[in-house]
DNA sequence: ATACCGACTTTAGTATGCAGTAGACAGTCG
DNA sequence: CGACTGTCTACTGCATACTAAAGTCGGTAT
């Protein structure tokens, strides 16, 4: 079955242009990000897409999607705020975070396979390499694609679709205090694939559990530290 | 046949103070719940918009959201399908509420006042009242308001934004189901009430998890029961 | 001097128009 | 008769134009 030149069909359908409101929902969460925007400012569809080069209408719809994902906040009549997160909102986060991600482990230890497992390994590689060039970025990086891998292994498809929105965020926060927390988070990364591994979901949870739980309270001392040191 | 703004007067007119989009958005809920709207039907902008007397780009805007909400499919460059859910997927829908709705519990121990379990109980008489009139819409309702109110109760704002995205299409998938559940369903809620009432975080937690796991069992049991029966 | 009222400006909300693309159908060639 | 290709249609994606409302500033009257 001389299947016709159609395999250059793995080369994949060529570059499409990726949908503008695409681009620039992910353009703006990156200016969140890395603080063009800064929280609290009020964004002015027209001042957008003229910085950005498009019309309003993709403007438009990306701040719809930003506001349902958490990143502005859309006022009837006034228009998107930069979401400006409280210190409580940061920690309700987090913990909502712990949740899922403690169910997502469970899920990953019941259905990873020895190769997805191999996978993890590389990711944890990739992580302790990061965090050995002391490189905040990459560190948090390694980490959400660490995490993300996980929940995708929990073969969980509401999952999947839901803790990005949360994770995202989390990493927004969490950046500042990637460098510090990072020693013990790829030892116990290190205690959780292992878990996975054996297939041990009430022990792969646990460990989830316990990580996502030291995350939250690092973050909270850093935070109550921070506030203690501006006071 | 000539553009007139009655032939929509099936579905209602839409009240224009509240946003066009939020309206249009609810509308097509209302829509896919009630069964006008299939599951797999391929939503025409242009043909929304005209049945709801409205234009296209509020219906675009609703869509967005829709999509972001796990209510329909936008498929790039072909436009919106309604959401066909799978068994798996009502699944997994059910289990992630399960353990987001356990962990409100405990913050709703954590944070509720009398005055708050007052009204917890005054939702329980609404629901113990639905179940005795048989009214299958009315008891979703119900379950929906209680569950609601238990996770504003939390006083976790990312929960109460998070949960009625999944709480919303539990109630979709869930209304077929809620009479025979209906009994023991608020027979739980009873106890749950009560350990919230007495700030015992743990055993809200307990029981929640109970409750959402023994839901959970008792949708997947009727779903083979049909499978079984239809096959 | 201050408080209230009204016009003005700015910006979101909505409608319509145009172009690009995917899918369907029919005509044509092997 | 079957498969391929060219065309045709219908829909989305994007842009622009218009409308309505909220906020602001200046003026006037008390």
């Amino acid at each position: 079955m001389p299947e016709t030149p159609m395999a250059m069909a793995a080369r994949g359908p060529i570059s499409r242009p990726v949908p503008l409101r695409q681009a620039v929902y992910d353009a703006l969460i990156e200016m969140i990000i890395n603080g063009t925007l800064t929280p609290g400012q009020h964004l002015v569809e027209a001042d957008l897409a003229e910085h950005l080069g498009v019309s309003r209408q993709p403007v438009r719809e990306a701040l719809q999607r930003l506001q349902a994902a958490g990143w502005v906040d859309l006022r009837p009549a006034q228009g998107a705020y930069v979401h400006a997160p409280t210190v409580e909102e940061c920690t309700q986060l987090l913990g909502v975070r712990a949740v899922l991600e403690t169910y997502s482990a469970r899920g990953a230890a019941q259905h990873a396979s020895a190769q997805d497992v191999a996978r993890l390994w590389e990711l944890q590689e990739a992580g302790i390499a990061a965090l050995a060039a002391d490189d905040a970025r990459a560190i948090v990086e390694a980490n959400a694609a660490l995490h993300t891998h996980i929940t995708h292994l929990s073969r969980n498809a509401v999952l999947a679709e839901l803790i990005p929105q949360v994770d995202q965020r989390v990493r927004w926060y969490y950046t500042p205090i990637a460098k510090p927390r990072g020693k013990d988070a790829w030892s116990e990364h290190a205690l959780i694939i292992e878990a996975i591994a054996e297939g041990d979901p009430d022990r792969s949870e646990a460990l989830m559990r316990q990580h996502t739980q030291r995350t939250t309270d690092f973050y909270c001392r850093q935070i109550a530290a921070a506030i203690g040191l501006s006071d």
